[in-house]
DNA sequence: GATGAATGAGTATTCATTCAT
DNA sequence: GATGAATGAATACTCATTCAT
């Protein structure tokens, strides 16, 4: 019996320390984020990290093995939560341009929600090391791939132009980046989605003039 | 005469030197440019910026008083050549959606020069010293402030939709980026710009030479 | 009781902590004056300092916020420690010739301890950061008020001539100086104190022992 | 007769160029001990000396091999005016006491004149050069040998007290500084010289209350 | 695990001095 | 002689990272 108690007691001892560990990690990497996104990498020291965060800096160092990779663990979380939302909504097999009203809103919704970290993914760090700019550059390519397989099945299904399939989603990246961080608006973010969508849905939606909503 | 030859010779020298003082201040910022468009201000020391111009590196600071002045100064130089150069244009007094394809025919060209400058100046950072942010923040409201001149003078002459002015100006300013950076193409500006413009112009073009795709 | 045990202990690391911290700092600020004593502010490098305390250069920075800030914290050390060691002395109520006796022994005494300190103190800084030259005019201004102190003691006692206490002052100000920084001799501090003192005493004691030259 | 004039007219030219020379050295160690007094060596760059006189940088290498040779220009010059000044009174043979005072006074004097020159002159440059170093102790063992003569003379005279020379000779040393520097007043040289003198003069003059001026 | 003192390589900037014109 | 552009060694200070406690 005390042996198993004992057992139990380290499993749930390893599990409480796991998930201890697990929050104290992320609540390192989202106050981080706040940092980074207000400043440059350069301009963020771990000290002030370890400052903002309450722990000495060498903890810092008990999570993440670098200032660089505290960073792309930002990235990455950043990324993967916006990725996973998006992933869920594009494998409904809605029509096209319901699709691609669904991912604005969950974008600028997302922004509202995580603007550190969006803000954070949209720098074009052609800079720093390696595997930062790889990322940055993967975040690009996926983001421009969902709008190109979005505009494929649009022009597939017939309710959309054939366009340039490249370049407009290259556009639609582009825009979307835009209105996420300039709009100054009191619009809800499915109101913001509505409103660029019936925008640029004139430039690519094929069937004249049938509202998409209805 | 010896009087005279004297000092027009050093009327001459003088100018002389005025003008290999400019132009090394500009190969300086050059090559600068080139680096700083390829690594993030922290990433580009002033002794690697020496080298590259093959001067020692208390040269520089005869031409610039700091780091700060010198990326500065390009961010400065890269947006008054632009900004020159599209101004004329648009003062031409055409039609806005004339006015609207030169002014992408002239930026997607002056990327192609001046890669380098744009890239610098197309980044946001909202990070540095308050100086680099203030400028990065007046060249993105120029930026928008241009695209919304043309689109109120294209709805007011009835060639454009009425549009909310704010947000599609902010779109056209986003999309732009978009494809200055990242569409790879073997295209002419020329041809570019027609290509994005006839797509954006389905958007908020009236009803011109009747609907694009019919 | 283990709870109280950690507790304690780190009640006990703390304050020993800090008193290392203190140990430390001061023995920069030892060593430190000595460099400084023997050469001029600019021809004393953190690098050296650093090297001849024997830890690494950002260590400095650790207990020095800057070179000037450990500059102004050598010359507050000295400048403190001797002005407590005379207020005590001037406090006690003594005739004033024996307040002077006291002090010029103190003075001289101090000397032969902390030469280096009281080196630096007695530089005149006409340059340097404002805070310096604050610091150097400060020192100046407390030596002089004390001797001028002393001295309006002793004309009120009727001890003193009544001497033009400002300029007496100063004169006893500089020659104490003089004597400290140049006068190289085996004698005691007491002894040159009476020495001194038994040369000036002659100038502005008003009477005491009978006249002086009998 | 042309040979004449030519050889004449070298001779005049190079003795006209030998004054210019010397007229703008004279200029240059003039502003620039304006500069030295008022800031520290350091603090003084050959730049802003080379503005203050109107000249160009490498001007300045013309006349001094360096900025060490400049200040040590300007220590030399002012020490020898002073001092030439002081020979001549102290050639007179007049009595101790006469002499003392009037070397005072030339002091003062010299200072309302040289303060700049006088305050560099006075200053414990223990650092620096070797040279410049060997150059203040130069000038304080002058000085102070100056007072031991005068003591010397006056204890043989009869008209010292049989002070301990050495030591007083330090204390006038440094009281004549400390005056010069701090007392300030609108007596003038001579008034400040009979006040110093008179102090002074109660401890080491010997007969007892005989005016000296009679 | 947690701490935070210590490290030292790295960087912007200055300024005496040189030298081609 | 005079110039002033160019040089480059020198120096204060920073900050990611380590490691003894």
């Amino acid at each position: 019996m005390a042996k198993v108690n004992k057992m139990f007691g380290k499993k749930i001892a390893g599990a409480v320390h796991r998930s201890k560990r697990i929050t104290r990690r992320n609540e390192i990497i989202r106050i981080a984020a706040r940092l980074f996104s207000e400043r440059s990498y350069y301009d963020v020291t771990m000290d002030e990290v370890a400052a903002k965060v309450g722990v000495a800096k060498g903890t810092l160092y008990l999570y993440f093995e670098s200032k660089e990779k505290l960073y792309l663990a930002i990235l990455e979380n950043g990324f993967k939560a916006l990725e996973s939302l998006i992933e869920k909504e594009v494998a409904k097999g809605d029509p096209a341009p319901e699709i691609l009203k669904k991912v604005l809103r969950l974008i600028f919704g997302f922004y509202r929600q995580n603007m550190d970290i969006l803000r954070i993914l949209s720098r074009d760090e052609t800079h720093l090391i390696r595997e930062h700019y790889n990322f940055t550059e993967h975040w690009r390519h996926r983001g421009i791939k969902l709008y190109e397989k979005i505009l494929e099945k649009g022009v597939k299904e017939g309710s959309f132009h054939p366009v340039n399939i490249r370049l407009t989603a290259l556009i639609i990246f582009g825009l979307v980046r835009s209105v996420t961080f300039f709009y100054e608006t009191d619009k809800t973010a499915q109101e913001t989605a509505e409103e660029v969508f019936s925008l640029i849905g004139r430039a690519i939606i094929a069937s004249p003039k049938k509202p998409l909503n209805s």
